[in-house]
DNA sequence: CCAGGTCTTTACAACGTTGTACACAACGTT
DNA sequence: AACGTTGTGTACAACGTTGTAAAGACCTGG
């Protein structure tokens, strides 16, 4: 065992209280004592036990982020960045994975670890409005995607209708005509896939362009082998699209495998656009266009919500923020283009 | 503020202790009592307070896991290992980021969170052996990784110069000639590069092939521009090689990218390897030869060691594990070669 | 020299939990 | 009838910390 505040306290020939003032930072402690007190401090070495002040009722310093999948180079990617942007509030942060599933989340959300983490960031995938209400847990809460957009709680997204839109009119402006979609999810209603595929229509409609449903396929867990599965069916299809939007860009990189593979030259025969922004695709071959999402205003909105919340700004309506995103084209729409230097 | 025990019991009209013992399965309660207590529980919805237990001389059943970047796709994906291994261990896993540097790896060992956490996994980068005995928390420890073999800690790693030699006998088998290696790192001794260059240095001496200095590359950060820029210096080489290992598959994603862009196919005039084995490879354009290191054994690994730590299998001597790894020859050694179906 | 203030330090209780020690009942054995 | 045994329940203290309240030290001005 370490020291404790006690030890400390008869080393240095003062109270317990004091102690916990000079290591506070309690303003009223003259100097000579306050020197006294670090000198004994240093020498044994001390250092608060959590549980204790976690007992007392004070915060732990310490935050949660809940992601489906921590594997997945989106969510690493974003959590990278919730690991930075906590340290400058002074959090270490714990990331937990939901794996996708119902249990998971609710799990996390019930709060198995209540008492220990001071606030709570969950990105769902599975979980509805309803489940989200009937939580008991108390700690503060923020949300991270498109799901559940009514339940009563804060909120970070981006405009996923407005990004598909961008992604869709770019691949118009190029001048393709049979624009497919990737990653449709028709059992789940107001999810990511959903908004994605409304900007996707959007798109179609404002430029007169017909909505062909065969060009619309589903995809159960956006990852590699999903796009380069859906890709294979849609070159299957009599009249293959010349242009495809991924609704992620994992699934992007899996067409663009499955297009090479077949022979098709991109962007010449297909051009490919995903959506996410992830490091991958700036370095794919050839290197992929997609709908950049501003990875580090998610996480400081997030916690800037967060901070909010546990800093007790507590009675205020659910908040709601959208974090920017930008379109970078690059060689797998754009079809003259020198190497762009990599990296972006 | 959730129900406490004290408040169970008075529902219950049992005293505390009782209420204790039912919740952590104590044998001596009578059937009649333990359905009294059962019902105050869940109509309660009691939850013990961790912060109590914690300060109580328990366990938090959180253990830490301590990497320079969770954003690169290895440990991303090592992290995604660890958190469904602990969860069998019955442990949540906190995953937290060292950005690779001393002071964030000091901070760590240091314990910032000591009592937080039951035990810690760190993978070091910058961390010397000395600075690591140094260290005062009683947290029981697992290292990763190769540095600070000889550290009196627990370790698991994998044999870093075997893995190297078969990479490069790989490329020796299919008659290359002029092999280079990038990501060495001069100034540091002991570590990952030392060990993989002296591997690569093994193969070519068992080969009876010279060893020429200018073929050696050095990276500092082991990311897709390092090898980018690495492979770009090694074409403007007078005699440039024909092949290339790279350390990691990061830098053999950015080699292959930049290959690419000078117009040289591979593996027809550069075949390239890397090491890793993460799922970015195997999609890449061309798909990515590789030693891929058994990520799910060195969890099981570590935490089966931190367990046992735990669990006080103290006085023990440190242990020491190697988790097996594989050569994945694919596309960009491999000459001829029918579309190898993605995934694998 | 004292009242009243400011600054500094302290004793005490409380947070929620569990280990220890003990009380009490019911039982079977001498 | 007295005894130990076994099973079931309880009171109390302690873990390390900090908020509260109050005591002590030291000033200042009347």
């Amino acid at each position: 065992m370490g020291a404790s505040i006690r030890d400390v306290a008869q080393r240095a020939g003062v109270s317990v209280k004091t102690v916990s003032n000079v290591v506070n930072g309690f303003p009223f402690v003259s100097d000579a004592t306050r020197a006294k007190v670090q000198l004994a401090l240093t020498e044994l070495d001390y250092r608060p036990n959590l549980g204790a002040r976690l007992l007392r009722g004070g915060r732990t310093g310490t935050v949660a982020l809940a992601v489906p999948e921590i594997s997945s180079p989106y969510f690493a990617e974003l959590a990278a960045q919730f690991v930075q942007q906590a340290k400058q509030h002074g959090w270490t942060l714990l990331i937990d994975e939901t794996q996708g599933g119902k249990d998971g989340e609710r799990l996390v959300l019930d709060g198995i670890k209540s008492h220990l983490v001071d606030g709570l960031i969950v990105s769902p995938l599975a979980l509805t409005a309803q489940e989200l209400s009937a939580r008991r847990d108390r700690t503060p809460l923020v949300l991270l995607g498109e799901r559940l957009i009514h339940a009563p709680v804060d909120h970070v997204t981006i405009d996923n209708v407005a990004g598909a839109k961008a992604a869709t009119d770019h691949l118009i402006t190029l001048g393709r005509t049979r624009i497919a979609a990737i990653g449709s999810q028709p059992h789940i209603s107001g999810g990511t896939a959903a908004l994605r595929l409304r900007g996707y229509k959007a798109a179609l409609r404002a430029a007169k362009m017909p909505f062909d449903g065969d060009l619309v396929i589903p995809a159960k867990s956006y990852h590699r082998p999903d796009g380069y599965a859906a890709m294979t069916a849609l070159l299957d299809l009599p009249q293959p699209p010349d242009a495809v939007f991924c609704f992620n860009d994992l699934m992007a990189i899996g067409a663009l495998r499955a297009l090479h593979e077949r022979g098709h030259r991109v962007p010449e025969d297909v051009a490919v656009i995903g959506f996410d922004g992830i490091e991958e695709g700036a370095f794919y071959q050839p290197s992929l266009s997609t709908i950049a999402v501003d990875k580090t205003q998610i996480a400081r909105l997030a916690l800037d919500f967060l901070s909010q919340r546990i800093d007790g700004g507590a009675s205020a309506e659910p908040q709601e923020a959208f974090a920017p995103f930008e379109l970078l084209p690059r060689q797998s729409t754009l079809r003259r283009i020198d190497p762009d230097s990599p990296g972006r």
